[in-house]
DNA sequence: TATCCACACGCAAACGTTTTAGTAAAAATA
DNA sequence: TATTTTTACTAAAACGTTTGCGTGTGGATA
């Protein structure tokens, strides 16, 4: 438990300066060459370590990114998540993650504990009661500060920022499509309600599908979560709240759900009621999971692929902190590409 | 885009020192009471906020623990962390979190990163290289160099430290006991290789149960998977192996698995040979996550609390913290209690 | 009027670095 | 030998805080 070597406690011991040991350890060429060799043998001895918190108080910068997200247990979050650690190590940043765990007041708590120079940008993905709120005062204040914001997955419009995202309706429209083309007459959608974005986005691109092909939209083949469901707490009423929904639409032929566990619940529901899958009802869920990849049968879902995006934000983020100077003002958006995950929910027509 | 207002602009800006504005936003009482109100008012204006990394450097400590884990697209971690989280945050404390990806070198370079000066300490769970190389050096040098370190679930004896874990071998007894209560004559197996502490674990007190009960072990109903076969990518292969397995027990009628995949793939092997569960086998995994609880038909599992033992491990680790000059070296190791999770795939003998 | 004491504030050091500018002494040049 | 150049190093400031101590001003007291 001996206290760590400083360069200070370094030079006393070998009776220089502490500029000469710094300049020795980076091999400047204004030391000579036995006092170099001292000083590394020293230094190496005592693992000797510069002090990071010092560093980045001389740097203004310290080499590390905070992420908050809504919940990390959560595949597509975490997968998120391991992108962007991959690719921030390897720019030789450290990652730093807070939850919101979808309040508005944790999400303004860790933006604010954060902002005072403990990291040098933040890489968001929205909480959904900041989203019913509205109130995005605090992310707008911490751009103004200077420090920049990536958004993903759940993006507000009204905040400039560069932000990563999914063509949340072109690629709900294609899975549509797909059921459509695989014979569906009858396609119901599991979404949330309208102000999360990706659910609101998610109901469009299945409106524009049915526009597409003719067919008429019907409210009661459109169910729209409360959003509180989601926890693991009250899936009961949500198996209710679908098997409700299955009631109203006897015929239902395809469902098109906006999440993994709408998915899965949906096909719980349908074999409680005896409904073959994929046979008698077609199956696509939006985000590719552990449990799209483990169910029975295996679930037809939308790779969003997160690692991806997480690569993306990461890059983002890093290049406008290392080009700080130039204050570039143009923001980007990036769209990562889908791809529709054929498994065993849905009647293999084309592939 | 403004600077970052400091002690030093605000004590421009208003003609007095820093310390006095440092003071007066303390409210020292060595401050005048309209002096205090100016520079309140300034500082609430311009958005004052102490840098966080100046009070570390001037603190040695920076409210800061650094999580290190095998991986986090993985629901035990996941749950962890959302413990670990909550309590620090609660303490005023955040969480930086490192990613091994299994990798010994990973493992290191990210204690490296984060030993020196950014986090007041460690809570960690062991990659399985390191496990399997027995090469603890970074952990001992971290300790060494007075970062304290609390480990959990994949633990390492020769190290000394606070630690928290599952009794593994009297959990997995346990389940193996009500796999025997439960009628099943013909148990297998589904572990890890030895190295890794808790498939060692594991498979000991699956044979405790045994001879408890006076059942020969018999090596063919014990099937220890290789490492490499937990990454998503070759799951094909941990299907194959389950398969000849079973193939190689052909009466086969109850299964412990180590932990969620294993127990789902080996359902999955189940079904596709037609064999129905629990009525002809029955299966119990370890840990709870969110496989097992939609999986078809809802696995009975062994709970580990994972949410519990993040607290746990924040606790141990900000007590020690917060008394470090005492200099306790007496560690503790907290066993959480663990719950069997009776769900469908064992039959409902007795509660 | 001389003395004392609050009062209200400023100075400076410290945390551990890096870096610019400066300075002795030694070496090279004239 | 006198001057310049080079070599090898040190001093000090800076990053943004906090805090113990020093100090000038004023009013109250003697």
């Amino acid at each position: 438990m001996k206290q760590k070597p400083t360069l200070k406690v370094i030079a006393k011991e070998l009776d220089v300066s502490v500029s000469t040991v710094s300049k020795a350890l980076k091999d400047s060429k204004e030391i000579g060459a036995k006092t170099k060799e001292r000083v590394k043998a020293f230094a190496k001895l005592y693992n000797y370590r510069p002090n990071n918190i010092a560093l980045s108080l001389k740097n203004r910068k310290t080499k590390t990114i905070g992420v908050i997200i809504p919940e990390i247990v959560h595949h597509f979050f975490t997968t998120v998540i391991s992108g962007i650690e991959q690719y921030a190590n390897q720019q030789g940043y450290n990652v730093i993650v807070g939850l919101s765990n979808e309040s508005f007041d944790k999400e303004v708590i860790n933006l604010d504990m954060l902002a005072n120079g403990s990291i040098d940008g933040f890489i968001i993905s929205v909480a959904k009661e900041t989203l019913a709120k509205e109130d995005y005062h605090h992310i707008s204040e911490t751009i103004d500060q200077g420090v920049p914001i990536v958004m993903f997955d759940r993006v507000v419009d009204e905040i400039l920022c560069d932000k990563v995202i999914v063509d949340d309706v072109a690629t709900s429209k294609k899975a549509v499509q797909q059921l459509i083309d695989n014979g569906c007459k009858k396609i119901g959608i599991i979404s949330t309600k309208d102000y999360v974005s990706v659910g609101r986005l998610r109901t469009r691109g299945y409106l524009e599908a049915l526009n597409h092909n003719h067919i008429a939209k019907d409210e009661n083949l459109i169910l729209k979560i409360d959003d509180k469901l989601n926890s693991n707490d009250n899936l009961e009423q949500l198996e209710q709240q679908i098997e409700t929904f299955f009631e109203k639409n006897k015929q239902l032929d395809g469902v098109f759900a906006v999440n993994e566990l709408y998915a899965i619940t949906a096909m719980k529901v349908a074999r409680k009621n005896g409904i073959q899958i994929p046979e008698q009802l077609q199956v696509i869920g939006f985000t590719d999971g552990v449990l799209s990849k483990h169910a029975h049968p295996p679930l037809t879902t939308i790779s969003q692929h997160g690692f991806e995006m997480g690569e993306d934000c990461a890059r983002l983020l890093i290049e406008r902190l290392e080009k700080q100077d130039e204050e570039d003002e143009t923001y980007q958006t990036v769209v990562v590409k889908t791809d529709l995950v054929h498994r065993e929910t849905t009647k293999t027509k084309k592939q």
